[in-house]
DNA sequence: AAACTAACTGTAAACGTTTACAGCATTATT
DNA sequence: AATAATGCTGTAAACGTTTACAGTTAGTTT
């Protein structure tokens, strides 16, 4: 059963199929009465543009692509929320491609993205290898970074400063009078969310006057179940801690709970500030202070700019797509994992 | 700067377009020397044929479209990704839609996947009002839906038999002594998930010898802030209550979070059971012990069946696309937050 | 009344593919 | 030796649009 076509239409209204693609498009080339005769004709037959004729002939997919590692977690499924309202606020529609942080997939899903024609693509929290920059590049589109950054490359990108924010959520803890902070950290070998806050966390706490001690810090993969292992490992090794600072939420949440099995009550005997804001955070018992990345924001900030690079690309015929980072605000958010010594004491 | 076409590579091969074309399709009609010219030429000018000319031409799309009310959510985060990645294995692609459970959105999506020309659709988790059910239809392609069912319309559906869970809940509590049993359900006017469960609940108790007792059941809107209040209120009403199905997870930490606000213990002094087997669940203090829905298997599941259905279709140019209720199993999680009134007592 | 303009309309070419069809060697069959 | 079959190739039409261009009509200006 063939679909409704404009031929369809031009017959029906007793136009040619340039009239009615002139209604479709509103060209002010058509007048009011084709306008209605071919308004009426659409109606009656229940036609809908081929969205892949169309593409074809204007060389517009009106899509873009994400590249995003996995949107059932809860950090992702967030920020990529914010870049679909952004997409279809822009009357556009996003392909999805979850790469599980696979190489093969990866690649797999750029190459399909270029077949689909899309017009950018955002490139979500991954590291940008030579292989992914290269693969990217030969998309000939702009390609907008969110959640991570590559300096090399001079790629733009959507982030908060992660090393700020660490040094913001240390300094916090000292003033609310902690001094024996302990920190779970994500690997270092990952150079986007481990490294940096590892670093923040070092730094700040030698500006502030404290010994960085070796042996304060542990390391997860930031979900729940290295959380809850990292807290033991943590206070068995330095039972002194009394706050500890924890690289993701779910991390986090999970060392309230390992705490919590070792009999240690938080806040009152020790002290959990997460990152990242995730939903989750406001549901763990006590509810989780944390650093707020904004995730919403991020997702939505990096397809705003994404539309921004492709308008501007489409005027200048350019073909590199050049930017800085853009860091979008962090904020702590107060709950009740932290609790204030200095208070206690008075 | 125009992308490579067929053209260019059929030129550099020197061979025509047809064979250029069926090489790229590995038809047994190219010839081996042919096929060697025509990939040599692709590799060396970086071809990648235009999904979008194939489209038109082959009216195959590739492409299926999930209408889903929100991906943030992470209930149908999960789905959603048992969706993608049998997606993928499908070699086809994603256009996911949140709708909001907004009526206009989910509308508007409608047309849009239409214009894309997707070869099928999925749909999630909302009622199918009869609205929705006539644009559904004049897209002419299958459908499948997913959490949700639509007797009225025969339409084949991918979900849990809520009632038989909600029913096996009840019993596992019964079997651990509780006698007293509470429900926090969703709304009424809620036909998919609300009514349901809740006549699960009323009914088991009455097939186990228990009174029902309108006083014992309070609703929520499945958030976590509406299970908090929930069980306050539930608990003033009736405070002889020892466990309570609480008709989601997110609700159910929210039940736990509540009463541990009031001085209550869980499981010790209530026990609690949730529904979906979110990945939060096992990260609540206690973890919560649940219903588990499968929810990745629910959206694999949905989308082998929608290519199923495309394959039919294609085969036997039918119309219509009917098909009966697949009921996927579901199963108790036992963790922690039910405790066992027998034991206790021996 | 001729020439020009304005406002619209239709024809046809393009977009990048797939594929039916016809054609041409080459080999196999009579 | 003529015919048939096999294996491959290229030409051209189609898919459903957009849009440059030429054409038509009616109204305005001279």
């Amino acid at each position: 059963m063939r679909k409704t076509t404009i031929k369809d239409v031009a017959k029906y209204a007793n136009v040619s199929i340039a009239t009615v693609s002139r209604v479709i498009n509103n060209s002010p080339l058509a007048s009011k009465e084709a306008k209605k005769k071919v308004l009426q004709a659409i109606r009656e037959l229940g036609y809908e543009p081929n969205a892949l004729a169309r593409g074809l002939v204007s060389r517009k997919s009106n899509t873009i692509g994400v590249l995003i590692p996995d949107v059932s977690n809860p950090f992702f499924a967030k920020v990529f929320r914010g870049m679909e309202d952004a997409v279809h606020k822009n009357n556009s529609n996003v392909f999805i491609c979850n790469t599980d942080k696979d190489k093969e997939r990866m690649l797999r899903y750029i190459k399909f993205l270029r077949e689909k024609q899309v017009e950018g693509v955002i490139f979500t929290s991954e590291e940008v290898t030579k292989e992914y920059y290269e693969a990217l590049y030969s998309l000939n589109v702009p390609v907008v970074l969110v959640a991570t950054e590559a300096k090399e490359y001079n790629l733009p990108a959507v982030k908060v400063n992660d090393y700020q924010a660490v040094s913001d959520a240390i300094k916090y803890l000292v003033d609310n009078g902690h001094s024996n902070i302990g920190m779970i950290s994500g690997p270092l070998e990952d150079k986007i969310a481990g490294l940096p806050r590892y670093e923040g966390y070092k730094s700040t706490l030698m500006e502030m006057g404290i010994p960085f001690n070796e042996e304060n810090v542990v390391f997860g993969d930031y979900r729940f179940e290295s959380g809850k292992k990292a807290i033991k490992e943590l206070l068995s090794k330095n039972p002194e801690i009394t706050a500890v600072f924890v690289s993701s939420d779910e991390m986090a949440i999970g060392s309230i709970v390992g705490a919590c099995k070792m009999g240690i009550e938080v806040p009152k005997e020790l002290s959990i500030i997460g990152y990242d804001n995730v939903s989750i955070s406001e549901m763990s018992n006590p509810a989780l202070t944390t650093i707020d990345q904004s995730l919403y924001q991020m997702g939505y900030q990096g397809v705003e700019l994404l539309f921004e690079m492709i308008e501007k690309q489409k005027k200048e015929d350019s073909r590199i797509c050049k930017g800085d980072t853009i860091y979008i605000p962090h904020r702590i958010i107060e709950r009740e994992s932290v609790s204030n010594l200095i208070q206690l004491n008075i």
